[in-house]
DNA sequence: TGAGTAGCTAACAAAAATGTGAGTAACGAT
DNA sequence: ATCGTTACTCACATTTTTGTTAGCTACTCA
């Protein structure tokens, strides 16, 4: 309580295990709130703004857009838009996102053999 | 800002999302901090607290401590006591523990392919 | 002119995750 | 009697994540 750091410990400790394993960094991107969802309904062709909004029962429109902002960054959507009337924005996975999205399948079907049991 | 929420919006999504699939449980677990490295040591063989600590710089013994109990009661990791002078505790993967980490490395090798591409 | 549609964004607030610092137990050695 | 060891735990502070509210654009239709 004396002194005050200059990074937070909170950071140096991330950075610390990104670097031990890309790993870490992979976790992060996926584990962020809505992110696994969104991938899972895009594979299943909700690739719309609205239709996603739709099935996410509960997000808002920022939030909603913050997760697709950073799936798009980290290369795992992309995002194309069509000079309609009104515009009309689709988001799609890359090939690095379907395989991820095959990973995804793989942790569902551990959790339902081993957690499955109430919250 | 009119009126106070009873219960909080980021634990009513919450629920929705574990209550869709349970691979938000999943991600959730083992995308706490630490927790991936964690499993990673302990099929590696580190399996005493002060082993684990030792490799992983900067965690303190309470957030490492706080990590292991809660990988012991998601049943991914068990514990034992030795009565031996000083005591000795050692951690073990269970065996869905030890299917987990198998896929840890498949996320691993997913980020290799595609994100090794600096922070 | 006013309402509706699709898809956003910025400033801020609430809540959860993560970390700090000090303390504990039980024993052996000095 | 005090120190060192291993393995913790508690109350609280800090930082990050997640959500809220109120906007905006650009165009169409009535």
């Amino acid at each position: 309580m004396s002194e005050r750091k200059l990074a937070s410990t909170n950071i140096i400790n991330e950075v610390f295990l990104e670097e031990r394993c890309v790993l870490n960094k992979v976790l992060k991107l996926v584990s962020q709130r809505w992110a696994s969802e969104i991938l899972l309904l895009i594979e299943k062709d909700y690739t719309r703004f609205t239709q996603l909004k739709a099935q996410l029962e509960g997000i808002s429109d920022m939030v909603l857009s913050r997760s697709l902002t950073e799936l798009i960054a980290a290369e795992i959507l992309t995002k194309t838009m069509y000079s309609e009337i009104p515009v009309r924005v689709e988001y799609r996975l890359t090939d690095s996102g379907r395989e991820l999205v095959q990973l995804l399948h793989n942790f569902c079907q551990w959790g339902k053999r081993y957690v499955e049991t109430g919250r």
